[in-house]
This record gives C-alpha cells, structure tokens and sequence, in this order.
DNA sequence: CTGCATCCTTTGAGATACTG
DNA sequence: CAGTATCTCAAAGGATGCAG
C-alpha cells in the first residue's frame, strides 16, 4: 500500500478519500466513535466482513493515526480499539454522512413510490 | 454494477458509502458544488483521471441521482454537469469533509516535524 | 468536444485454513 | 480471542483508439 503518510500538499478532500476509500472504513469508525470496542464485539456488530478484512481495515485506520490499537498481554488475548484525537475529531464527518445518508434514503424512496 | 436502488433498510453509513466509494466522486461533488461544469472544464480541473474514468465516473453519480447531465444538441457537441438537489445537499458532507481534512493535513504536519 | 469500446493491470474484499 | 497466510475473484481504474 501507498506510503500513509505522503498526504502532504493534497487537498483535503483527495487526503480523506484516501483514508475512508476501505469499503469498510466509515461503518468501523461509526462504531468506534459510539464506544471503544475489544476485535470480537466489532465483529458481531458487522456480521458481514471476515476477520481477515476486519483486521485489514483496522490496521489501515491504525496506520492513518485515527484508531488506536490497545494489546492486553494476557492469555486469552484482548485487544480493544478506540479513536485517537483526529479519529475523534472524524466525528463531524460522521454526524453529516449520517445526516444526508437520511436524507437521501428518504429521497430515494419517495423517487420510487412515485414511479409506481 | 450492482443496482443503485437497491439501497432500502441500509444504515445511513453503509449507504453513503457505497456512493462516494469511487477515487474521485468526493473530489467532482466538491468541484460540481462551486460550480456547473462543462465536461472538458472538469477535465482540466482534475487531470489525474482519464476521460474514460471521468466518464464513468460521472455516469455513477448519475445514476445515483446526484449529478444533471445537460446535453446542448450542438456541433460541436456541449454537455454541462451540475448537482441535483440531493446532489446539493451533499454539501453538509463535503463542508465537514473540508474541515477534517484540513486538521488531519496539520496534524499529519505537526507529527512529521516531530519526529525530526 | 464529448465520450464510447476494448483491453489490460491492479486493487482489495472475501473464503478458508492455521496459530500463539 | 485475535489474529496471520494464501488464494481466488470481481471490480475499478487506466491506456488507447475510434466516432458522432
């Protein structure tokens, strides 16, 4: 993958798609912004990605400094995720994604109901 | 492509998502939103995606139902391409989107010269 | 000027099996 | 419990050439 950290001289909007391009990375911070979470609560609360692509996501947010990534050296294992300060920060991001995503699903709807 | 309607009982989230998953559709949202453009004018405003990309591209956001393809049957041919209503209310996410962008750009900064 | 058709390459999600 | 290692497959993006 692309160095993560030449995001430099970008315009903000190319510098967040980069960030948010996992199919994944949105709904992850979504739930992370509600509660810091251990892998396997993450997992039951998105049914439909692997482990595999969960752990691929995870990292990439890590990466990117929006995630933290708490190891509990215990046996079994724990781990819990959270949001750093500029994952926090997303937030405000999130609140309008969640806002026009509303709207838009009212939209469509209505589109449909008059098709008929 | 899957069906672009096909987006009822989604989370706000994953709806979105699936909308602005292309490389550039936030980066022509954001230029549609300052201004109707002709299909060559977005071209020169963003020269790292081909004709053929930008096409399908713009045919996506199209067919989403937040992007007007106006055709001037003229020759030499004319097309314009401005935001729907919808469309125009995506602004919500592309102001935020600015925002964050521009702090994690900083941070990104303060992080880098701190590491020196 | 706009943009389609074709082909090619890369990316990344998903499935599966295995490990400390 | 929380991963890692491979593999496969589909989709997206990009390059190029042609057309109305």
């Amino acid at each position: 993958m692309e160095d993560k950290h030449d995001l430099f001289g970008k315009c903000p909007f190319i510098t967040a798609q980069k960030i948010i391009a996992g199919k994944w990375a949105v709904v992850i911070l979504h739930n992370l912004s509600l509660k810091t979470l251990r892998f396997g609560e993450l997992q039951r609360l998105l049914p439909d990605l692997t482990q595999a692509t969960l752990t691929k996501q995870l990292r990439s947010l890590e990466e990117y400094g929006l995630v933290n990534r708490h190891v509990f050296p215990q046996v079994p294992p724990k781990v819990e995720y959270s949001l750093t300060d500029i994952g926090k920060e997303f937030r405000i991001v999130l609140d309008s994604v969640s806002i026009w995503g509303e709207k838009y699903i009212e939209h469509a709807k209505l589109l449909e109901a008059a098709q008929k």
